[in-house]
RNA sequence: GGCGCUAUGGUGCAACGGUUAGCACGCGGCCCUUUCAAGGCCGAAAUACGGGUUCGAUUCCCGUUAGCGCUACCA
C-alpha cells in the first residue's frame, strides 16, 4: 500500500434511485481518486434477486453522470461474477474457515432476537440463543453426510473465532477493534448459491485491487467480518474510510417522506451539478478553514480523508439553495451558458442562432438575468420573456404596478419617444423615460415599474433599461404598444370594482 | 435486548489544553434601491448533563442521557 496510485470504488445496489447519501459517498470517492491521481471503479452490487431492480441501474448511472462523478473502470456487475464468489466460498469451506450450514433461513421480518427471557444459561448456550454461534458449526462428518443425503439446502457460513479481537484501520474513525465473541457465524454463500454482501465485497475488492474502501458509516459495524474474510483468504485488507450518514431534518435516516431524496429530482428542480457537489462535499467534510464556495477544481485540490467528520449530518435544503444561487452569480457567464442552453432546449425556447451568430447576445441576456435566478428552470420560467415573445403577464405584477389612471397615456407617449431614439442604449432609454416622467409630473419609478411589467410581464425582473437594451428597440416598443390595451382594461375593470 | 459510533447556536463546519468560542446557511434590523434579488453593516443564537485529570478544559478520561448504526441466507 506504500506504492502505486489508490484504487477506489463506488458500489451501489440497484434497489432504488441514487439518493443523496449514495451521491455523497460517490462524490467523496471521486474527489479522493482525482486528488490522488487514482482510479475510480463503479460496481453494481446486484446479488439480491429479491430486492434488485435491473431497470434502476440506468437511473443510477445517469444520476452519477449528472453529478459529474465519472468512473474510470466499470460498471461491473456482481450478478455476472457469481461463479467467482461460489468458488471462493468453496475454497473457504475446504480450508475450514467456513462450514456448511443446514439451518432453515431465518424469516426476514423475524430477525429480532427479543430480550425477554434472559435465561442465565452458560455462555455457550447464550450465544447459541443469541444466534452468534450456528449449531451446524460443529456437525460431525456423519451428520454432514446425512444432511447432504436428505437434500437439505446448504449455505456456507464463516467460522468466526470464538475469542480474540479483529482489528482494522479506519481513516476517519481511527484504529478499530471488535471482540470476535460478539460476531455471529455469518453467511458467506446463501443456500441458493448466491453470495452475501460480506463475501461479494471482499472478493471483488481483492480482485479489483481496491486500496481504499470509502463508504457509509452504516458499514462500520460489519467491517470486522470482512476483515476476517481477508485474513482467511490471506489477503491484506484495504484502508477503510467510513463516512458519516446523512439524516433528514428529524434526525432519522433520509427517506422518501423527507421529500426529494434522489439526485434526479434535484436535477429536475433546476439545481446545478456543481452547486450540488459543493454542498454535498461540505456535508461531512471540511477543508479545515472557513471556505464555503469552492469550485470543483478546488474541491479536488483540497479534498482529504483527514477532513472527514465522524458525526452524522442533516441535509439542509436551504443551504443547498443558497449554494445554487451562488453558482448562478459567481462563475464566469460562459460556465453557465451550457446549462441555460440545455434548459431552453428542454422547454422548447432554444434558438440555434444563440449558439453561433448571437452567442454574445445570449451571454449578455444570461448575465443580466442570473443575479435573480435560483434554479436553472427560472430561465424558462420568470425570465421567459427574454427568449420569446410568447409570454404571459403575471396578474399580481399587473395588479401592483398598473393602477395609475394616467398610465395608458404615458406609456403610449413613452413608446413614441423610445421609437424616435436615434441611439438605443441604457442612457438614452433612461433619459427618455425620465424626461417624460418630469413632463408628466410623476415619479420615474411609476413609469419604470409599469414599463417593466409591460415588456417582460413580471415584477421580479432585471433593471429596466438594461432589459430594454437587451430586448432591442423594436421588441421593446412593440411590447409596450401591445400592453397598452391590457393596462387600459385592467384599469377600467379595477375602476368598476372600486365604484 | 446486545455491541458499537457520535455529541459546539435551528442547520453545516472551525477552534485538535490557553481565543471576548470563529465562519457559513437560516432568522431579525439597518443601508443601498427602479421591482425583486444580490451586496454591505449590525444583531439574537452553541460547547447535552455529571464527575474527574490539569495551573487551565469545547478539547483528555469515566459515567449518564440522547441520536444514529449494526445485530438478515439485505446491501
Amino acid at each position: 500500500m506504500t506504492t502505486g496510485k489508490p484504487r477506489v470504488r463506488f458500489a451501489p445496489s440497484p434497489t432504488g434511485y441514487l439518493h443523496v447519501g449514495g451521491a455523497r459517498t460517490a462524490l467523496f470517492n471521486w474527489l479522493f481518486a482525482r486528488h490522488e491521481g487514482g482510479t475510480l471503479l463503479l460496481r453494481i452490487e446486484d446479488t439480491d434477486v429479491e430486492r434488485n431492480k435491473p431497470e434502476l441501474v440506468d437511473g443510477i448511472l445517469q444520476g452519477l453522470k449528472w453529478l459529474g462523478v465519472e468512473w474510470d473502470e466499470g460498471p461491473f456487475f456482481q450478478s455476472q461474477r457469481l461463479e467467482i464468489y461460489r468458488a471462493a466460498a468453496e475454497r473457504l469451506l475446504a480450508s475450514g474457515a467456513g462450514f456448511a450450514c443446514y439451518c432453515k433461513p431465518a424469516a426476514y421480518a423475524g430477525a429480532d432476537s427479543g430480550g425477554e427471557a434472559e435465561s442465565e444459561g452458560d455462555d455457550e448456550g447464550t450465544k447459541l440463543q443469541k444466534g452468534l454461534i450456528c449449531p451446524c458449526r460443529d456437525l460431525s462428518a456423519a451428520d454432514l453426510a446425512a444432511k447432504q443425503k436428505e437434500g437439505i439446502p446448504r449455505a456456507i457460513r464463516f467460522r468466526v473465532p470464538r475469542e480474540g479481537v479483529t482489528k482494522f484501520e479506519d481513516a476517519v474513525f481511527g484504529p478499530r477493534e471488535a471482540q470476535n465473541s460478539e460476531i455471529e457465524d455469518f453467511v458467506l454463500l446463501r443456500s441458493n448459491g448466491l453470495p452475501t454482501y460480506q463475501l461479494g465485497v471482499v472478493i471483488d475488492d481483492i480482485d479489483m485491487r481496491i486500496t481504499h474502501v470509502i463508504r457509509g458509516a452504516d458499514h462500520l459495524s460489519n467491517t470486522p467480518k470482512q476483515v476476517l474474510i481477508y485474513q482467511a483468504l490471506g489477503a491484506a485488507p484495504p484502508i477503510f474510510a467510513h463516512v458519516p450518514l446523512i439524516l433528514g431534518p428529524d434526525r432519522t435516516r433520509l427517506s422518501k417522506r423527507h421529500g426529494a431524496t434522489s439526485v434526479g429530482s434535484y436535477a429536475d428542480e433546476g439545481f446545478l451539478p456543481e452547486a450540488f457537489r459543493n454542498f454535498l462535499a461540505l456535508l461531512g467534510w471540511s477543508p479545515g478553514d472557513d471556505s464555503e464556495f469552492m469550485r470543483t477544481s478546488e474541491l479536488i485540490e483540497r479534498f482529504s480523508l483527514a477532513g472527514v467528520s465522524r458525526t452524522n449530518a442533516i441535509f439542509d435544503r436551504a443551504k443547498l439553495e443558497w449554494f445554487n444561487t451562488q453558482y448562478f452569480q459567481k462563475p464566469p457567464v460562459e460556465d453557465l451558458l451550457p446549462e441555460v442552453e440545455a434548459e431552453l432546449k428542454r422547454s422548447g425556447l432554444w434558438q440555434e442562432r444563440w449558439a453561433a451568430a448571437d452567442r454574445a447576445w445570449f451571454a449578455r441576456a444570461v448575465d443580466l438575468i442570473r443575479p435573480r435566478v435560483r434554479f436553472v428552470t427560472d430561465f424558462s420560467g420568470w425570465a421567459r420573456a427574454f427568449f420569446t415573445d410568447d409570454f404571459s403577464y403575471e396578474p399580481e405584477a399587473c395588479e401592483k404596478f398598473w393602477k395609475d389612471e394616467r398610465l395608458p397615456a404615458m406609456l403610449g407617449k413613452l413608446a413614441d419617444s423610445l421609437a424616435a431614439l436615434p441611439d438605443w442604449n441604457h442612457d438614452a432609454c433612461d433619459a427618455a423615460l425620465r424626461a417624460l416622467a418630469t413632463a408628466e409630473g410623476v415619479k420615474a419609478g411609476l413609469l419604470i415599474n409599469a414599463t417593466r411589467v409591460a415588456i417582460v410581464g413580471r415584477a421580479v425582473a432585471p433593471p429596466l433599461f438594461e432589459t430594454m437594451v437587451t430586448l432591442g428597440k423594436d421588441r421593446t416598443v412593440a411590447r409596450l404598444r401591445r400592453a397598452l390595451p391590457m393596462v387600459q382594461s385592467k384599469l377600467s375593470s379595477a375602476g368598476h370594482a372600486a365604484s
